[in-house]
DNA sequence: TGCATCGATGACTACGTAGTCATAAGGTCG
DNA sequence: CGACCTTATGACTACGTAGTCATCGATGCA
């Protein structure tokens, strides 16, 4: 048996006769043989691994990740997962990249800003921008409808019968938010409802919850209904609201935004802009791993529907 | 510049004078040039990845994997993800692993049976079982104490006045189910209380939320308290619950188990046994990558502690 | 029987790095 | 000022694979 023999038997097993395909496999079982994937990398110059860059919290991240994983299972790649607590550690987590000589990269933070997206174009590594608007011209990028999205919620929540509204997002900062901001300042502006914009600070539960307790002390300043720029924000804001008596839809009207698991749970019951996750992750990884031609237009953006919950039940 | 100057330059930088060093960096600046991950690892014979098996499902398990990452980011290792929607792949996926020389691996699933971890324990690969009852004795495991917490949980019932209870489990085959039922038995039976088990037929809201509403309906056997398995059935079962008019702790007492993030929202704000899954991380962690020698014990077994929900307000 | 053809196999090499050893240049001290 | 030591650098090799090319035996056909 030569070395050459047994790469053939693991690699392309049809190219080698029967009978010594299983003496190979044989000798393999016996001595614990198993190819190295690293140097069959190093080789290759190609490692069946795709790299996601993505922030360390959140609900809606570990949704998609979760997602991701399992696509990129059925098409034999694996996910390596470089996941930063801070903004701060992006650069170097950018760098550790750089050096691992993944398929794709999946770059999923809206703490990547146009300083790291020229650093990523640099890496000449097939790369997508998923749900991360402001990357759109500079790196192909996959993204929902924010705006329309937040138009779709407006007009519902116009059609229930606000007469006016306020926008709470997480971080001002953000690109999703702005988008989403805008989509419902311009539904709403047509029909003449005014809408503020009421920083939560953060895309989580908790900067949710101290926000609604804000505005439900806030008497002068009430609203008819509420557009959470996030459910996670908006299961907050709903605790909030509650802990304070106002329960949606009899007080108020109230709408998130993504589509999560959690928002169909009972409890919360949450009118929202459901994400076709699926087929983002679809779209990401396709673009990705099967294109190589940038034929099709590089920003792709999806539309989701709006889930009807409790929340908005007038 | 010699190439093995270049690699000094990147490896061990204080190997090289200050002025070669400055010159190669700019040079490689220029040129674009990254140390290439693979074939350090190649040579090295380490790849700074841990491999973390988990199913691709579960609130559960998306949090601890986030922590996971976190802390393997923080010692500069990466996480390769390889998760599995069905237990038939998990043999698949042991393939793959096998071929990806990892520094370690973190075994996290009820569905790696006896078999699965002999295979394990052939790629001679840095393992530890987490939350994995079972392979305790096969694998080092690291795992909550399961059979304490629930006693717990069942002493904190009977002391809120609970004289009948039932445990809804998620799947009975597994592990964890078997030991939170049978910690639950042994301190319940102890104050003569008498505790069925009833399986809900899966990890999810979904099958909480169905199993609560068959309990519901039931009416020749309410009990005084449930003791949910694991937090999210146990969302389903509140949800259940309250679709059938029954609240808690008004009408019974109930309590998760896990002490997931959620546990601690005001809507639900669950009695539950919370683990200390940092720590639990940690552990494993250490186990897997500083040890080395096997001096200490392998199995570690971590005590949760009770958080103390609205759900057995008395 | 001789020649062309084809399938199976082996020898060899490159992928990019890190470690070993050798070598050259500079510095110290008697 | 020379023997010795230190520091910086280069040449070389192995890590385990896959692809290229060469070799060899068998088969088919005239």
């Amino acid at each position: 048996m030569s070395q050459a023999t047994v790469a053939r038997v693991f690699s392309s097993p049809d190219k080698v006769a029967p009978a010594t395909r299983e003496k190979v496999r044989a000798a393999a079982d016996r001595l614990g043989y198993v190819p190295n994937a690293i140097a069959r990398s190093l080789k290759a110059q190609r490692t069946d691994i795709v790299g996601a860059i993505v922030p360390a919290f959140g609900e809606y991240w570990q949704h998609v990740l979760t997602l991701f994983s399992r696509q990129l299972t059925e098409r034999r790649k694996q996910l390596l997962l470089f996941s930063f607590a801070e903004p701060s550690q992006v650069n170097d987590v950018l760098e550790t990249v750089a050096r691992y000589r993944l398929d794709g990269l999946i770059a999923a933070s809206a703490s990547i800003g146009p300083a790291q997206l020229a650093r990523i174009e640099q890496l000449a590594m097939p790369t997508v921008a998923f749900n991360q608007p402001a990357a759109a011209g500079l790196v192909p990028s996959v993204t929902v409808d924010n705006e329309a999205g937040s138009q779709a919620l407006a007009a519902h929540i116009v059609d229930r019968g606000a007469r006016s509204a306020i926008f709470v997002g997480g971080i001002a900062s953000t690109s999703t938010d702005q988008q989403r901001y805008r989509g419902a300042v311009a539904e709403l502006g047509t029909h003449g409802v005014a809408c503020r914009y009421v920083e939560a600070g953060a895309f989580s539960y908790e900067a949710g919850y101290k926000i609604a307790q804000h505005l439900a002390d806030d008497v002068d300043d009430r609203a008819d209904a509420i557009l959470v720029g996030s459910d996670e924000v908006a299961f907050g804001v709903v605790d909030g609201l509650r802990e304070r008596g106002i329960e949606a839809p009899r007080d108020v009207l109230l709408t998130g935004f993504d589509g999560l698991p959690q928002a169909s749970w009972v409890g919360y019951d949450l009118t929202t802009l459901e994400q076709p996750v699926e087929l983002l992750v679809e779209h990401a990884l396709t673009r990705l791993l099967d294109d190589g031609h940038a034929s099709e237009s590089t920003d792709v953006v999806v539309p989701g529907t709006i889930r009807q919950g409790r929340t908005t039940n007038a």
